[in-house]
Order: structure tokens, then sequence, then C-alpha cells
DNA sequence: GTCTATATGGGGATAGAC
DNA sequence: GTCTATCCCCATATAGAC
């Protein structure tokens, strides 16, 4: 333990990423952190500034890799598709993929941070959205922009709530907070990676598919 | 202010959920709440027995009538079809209606609640989950039941994860935290809460009854 | 770069007067 | 039921020795 080595920002930054996931930002103090990572409690404003920027270098760590692979998904399949557009489920690929192959590709910092991913949506406080608009604002157009060109005929409102419920399926599902959890491992397997891209992709493509009520005739609202 | 009368603790309770849904729990002090809701910091040691037994009461208060009423719904869809199940619409009208609807059923305590409850969902931490499997469980079981009588021939282990998208689904809708600010209000009115009922209500349909991909073919994970 | 010690402030909870 | 005052603990951040 405590191994004075060069690594102490990499040592904290990864016991951030465990303990935030595990109980949240504000709830998780830096004593608890620099315990967890075996160094000094006055590391983390040498290294960092302050917890605040802590939490945001927790996020960009991860986050860049991940948005650019997206970015390289999105282009190789429009590649594909020259002027058409890609099938929804190669955009959808895209966006999820990069995210949730996160979990096999580190031993357990992945599962940690995408619990972290999956709950900056739903987190409340000012750098929570300061993050999401810096790390998420370009794929978020990007990505707009490619189901756009993907559902032509879907009108905007239409497809602006689509991919809101869209981005809340994919968040929960980074955040694996599992309800009914007598299912889990009984019926289902969260570390089924593949499985679990392949059957949200089929999900989210089918719902953004859904036909569109006529826009002429409103609901009268009773019954 | 400051009124002496009787109804302190339902001052507490809407100061509570106001600020909870604001700032998440754990940042919010009691010394907030109190000063919020023009109490004395000791009422909520004296009407509540502390500030975890607030939150659950701030929960208990909002979803047993959300629950009761999900549960009329259902009973009510159930009735209609005699032995048969109700259309998907019909089972996701029930789980999701009550529930968005408290938007427009109180003045703004419904959208403070609103975005804890969906919150919840997200949140760790040991009360959160206890509160969840309390006051969900139920709920979680028998639309998991009306579910799994609607899509028979949906495999297990594909009805559970379609179910936590749908929740994931919800849960963010009911967040209300909206990617893309730059939509809302400009092609997208989240105050209409029948249209959103009905669009994430198309939306989730859909998906749930995305096709299966054939059980024996598995994918190599190589493209 | 690392550590000890501490400054400074805020948190939840309670005792006891009214 | 309500209030003041306070106990006791823990938080972030920093100063300054090593």
């Amino acid at each position: 333990m405590k191994r004075t080595g060069a690594d102490t920002p990499q040592r904290i930054l990864d016991a951030a990423e465990r303990l935030f996931a595990r109980g949240g930002f504000a709830a998780t103090s830096l004593r608890a952190i620099t315990a967890e990572a075996g160094v000094n409690l006055a590391a983390v404003n040498y290294h960092f500034r302050s917890k605040e920027a802590l939490i945001e270098a927790v996020f960009a760590r991860r986050l860049e890799p991940v948005n650019r692979q997206r970015f390289q998904m999105l282009e190789a399949a429009q590649a594909r598709t020259g002027r058409r557009s890609p099938p929804l489920e190669a955009i959808l690929e895209a966006l999820a993929a990069p995210a949730l192959r996160l979990r096999g590709e580190m031993t357990d910092g992945g599962v940690s941070f995408q619990r972290l991913m999956g709950r900056i949506f739903l987190e409340p406080g000012e750098h929570a959205e300061a993050i999401l608009q810096q790390q998420l604002g370009e794929v978020a157009a990007r990505f707009r922009a490619a189901f756009e060109k993907a559902l032509p005929q879907l009108p905007p409102a239409d497809l602006y709530w689509r991919i809101h419920f869209l981005v809340g399926a994919m968040a929960h599902t980074l955040a694996g907070t599992h309800i009914l959890p007598h299912f889990v491992g009984d019926r289902c397997d969260p570390a089924d990676v593949e499985g679990t891209i392949r059957r949200l992709v089929a999900f989210l493509a089918a719902g953004l598919r859904a036909p569109v009520r006529a826009a002429g005739r409103k609901r009268s609202r009773k019954t």
C-alpha cells in the first residue's frame, strides 16, 4: 500500500470513480477517496484544484475516448451508406456500444463509471449540468442530426421526445440499477455486454419507428 | 410568514420536496429546508424522527395515491378484456399516466416530486434502495405479470431487459432533465402532459413489440 | 511531491426553557 | 408545539515542515 509513485493522480481518479459511483458526489468525502486510494488527503487539492475539478476530471478521463469512438462508429456507418442515411440500428449502436463496452475493458472501473455516467443525467446541481453540456453537447447535436436524417418523416416534436426516451433507457442501462432484483442473474445477465447492446438497440429502433398518430386528430382528453 | 398553525409538517414536506428535487438528498440540509418552510430547525426532528425518515415521508405522501391509481387503471383495463390480456398500451398508460399527471394536479409540488421520483431510480445509497423496494415492489411485480401475459411469446430474458429499458425511459421523463435544451419550448412542450403520455406509450409499446432475434443464432461479435 | 496540523464552516441531532 | 442554544462530528481547503 501507499506506494509513493507518480501514479497518485491515477489512484485518486480510480478511487473517486468507484466511490462516487457507489455513493454519489455530495455524500462522498475527499477523506474517503484518499483513504481508498491510499494517498494523503492533501494530495487531492495538490493534483486537482478542488473537489469539483476532481469530478470533472473523473468524467473527462473516460468520456473523451468514448465520444471519440462514438463519432468514429457513426462516421463509419455513414461512409458505408453514402448519401443515404445509415440504418437506425447502426446509429444506435454507435451511440450505445462504446459506453456499454466500458464494462468489459476495465477490471471494475468500467462498471463504476457506467453507473456514474448513467447517473449524471439525473443528477441535479450546477456542475452536473455543466459537465453534461460540455462533454455531451456535440454528441447530442451530431446524433440528433443523424436520427433526423434517418427518420425524415417524423415531426420534430416526436423526434425530440423519442430521443428523450432513448436517452433515458440508455442512461438507466448504464447506471445498472435493476429493479426486480430477483430477476438479475436468474433470467438475465448484465455482464453479457453484447447481448445487452443487441437488445437495447432492437428496443430503441422499434420505438423510434413507431407509427405517429395522425397530426390533425387531437385526442379529447376524456377517454 | 411563520404561521404557527398545525400545518407545520405539511410545510416541511413541501419545502423538502422542492429542495430535494433541486439539489438531491445529501446536498440539501435540514437548515435549508426549515428556512424555506418558514419553520424552526428543531421542528423536523420533532415531527419526523430524522432526515432519513423525512425523505421516506416525502415519497410516501405522493407515491401511495399514485400507486393506488395505477392498480385501479390496470384492473379496469383487465376487467375490460376479461380473460385475455389488455392491450400493451393500456398497461403502459396505467403505469405511466398517474405519475405524469401529477404535474397538472399540483401547483409546483407535482413537478418537484416528479423530478424526485425520476431520480430515485438512479440514486445510490441504502435508503434510496429501501424506498424503491418498499414503495415500488408491488407495482413492479404486478405490472411485470401484466406484461408477461401481454407478451407470452417473449423469452423471459428479453422481457426483463425491455421492462428495464421502459423504466429508464419513464424515469428520465419524470425527472424532466432535458438534453438538447434548445429544443424544449421550441419544438416540444413538457407541460403538455397528455401529449407526453401518448408519445411515451406509443414509443414503449413499439419497443416492447420489437421482433426478437432467433434464439439459436448467436452473433459472432466480430461484425 | 508528500505529509501533519489546523483553519473555518456547516452538518444532524438534542436539551430544556417557554 | 415551538424556539434558542449548543453538543459533537465531519466537511473542504490550506499552511508550512519535510
